[in-house]
DNA sequence: TTTTATACTTGCAAAATGCAAGTGCAAAGT
DNA sequence: ACTTTGCACTTGCATTTTGCAAGTATAAAA
């Protein structure tokens, strides 16, 4: 369970994706990927265990859903929700703040910047 | 010194402001705090040790700079750059998302909802 | 039926964070 | 002048989070 610093809501939102991982694993997923063995491909190489936790937190918290999840292992895609895909604008944020502010960095795709949260949940 | 996950601007960002505290110190130095002290007072109580490392790092990244700074203690007051308030989008898009999405969180002032990275820096 | 791929778990090392206490300096009070 | 108070830290150590390497369980493919 998330304990909150305040009641602030700038906090409470980075009490709950203001880690290391969560929001590169959210920007994966808003640009397509739906799997544990597409997030382990990534340029960035989160390690295993910590993929597989931040997947558990991130169901737990309601960020996504994972489709024909259940009994044993090969448990399927995972989704985003509306509200983990409301996060989006705070990834665009960052993209923008990045692109502007430090050098050298990849051009993101103008689709993702043009993307709506709704056109990520259809 | 940063090192880079990646290329990608989002995972860049992060790795500059994605840890527990930067963001929440920022805003309140969006909000007007100024000092060391006023940073200590903070509802989410922040560590002095934790604050010294992080204020330390924001001032090499360029987020904020320390007026008179020099000998010994009573270094004055810190303001935002213009790298740091243009992260002002980042924590105005985390606000809304944690008032859209979390239940009980506070209000953030209105002036605060509308304020420009320009209005910031001045 | 052996191999391969996916989706994890486990054990332990390293790094980040947190708590409590102490330190150095300057201004204020007496 | 001398003590006290407040500010801005530092230090030492405990706890939590993250990271690496290896192993495990299941199912599909060969």
């Amino acid at each position: 369970m998330t304990t909150f610093r305040s009641g602030c809501p700038i906090t409470s939102s980075l009490d709950i994706v203001g880690d290391k991982w969560t929001l590169v694993i959210l920007r994966s997923m808003a640009m397509g990927a739906t799997s544990f063995a597409e997030l382990i491909a990534l340029p960035e190489k989160i390690a295993t265990n910590i993929l597989a936790s931040r997947l558990g937190r991130m169901e737990e918290t309601g960020l996504i859903v994972c489709d024909q999840a259940g009994q044993g292992r090969r448990r399927g895609v995972y989704r985003l929700t509306r509200k983990g895909a409301d996060l989006l604008p705070v990834v665009q944020a960052l993209a923008r703040w990045g692109e502007t502010h430090l050098p050298d960095r990849w051009t993101v795709p103008e689709k993702f910047r043009d993307m709506t949260s709704e056109q990520l949940i259809g």
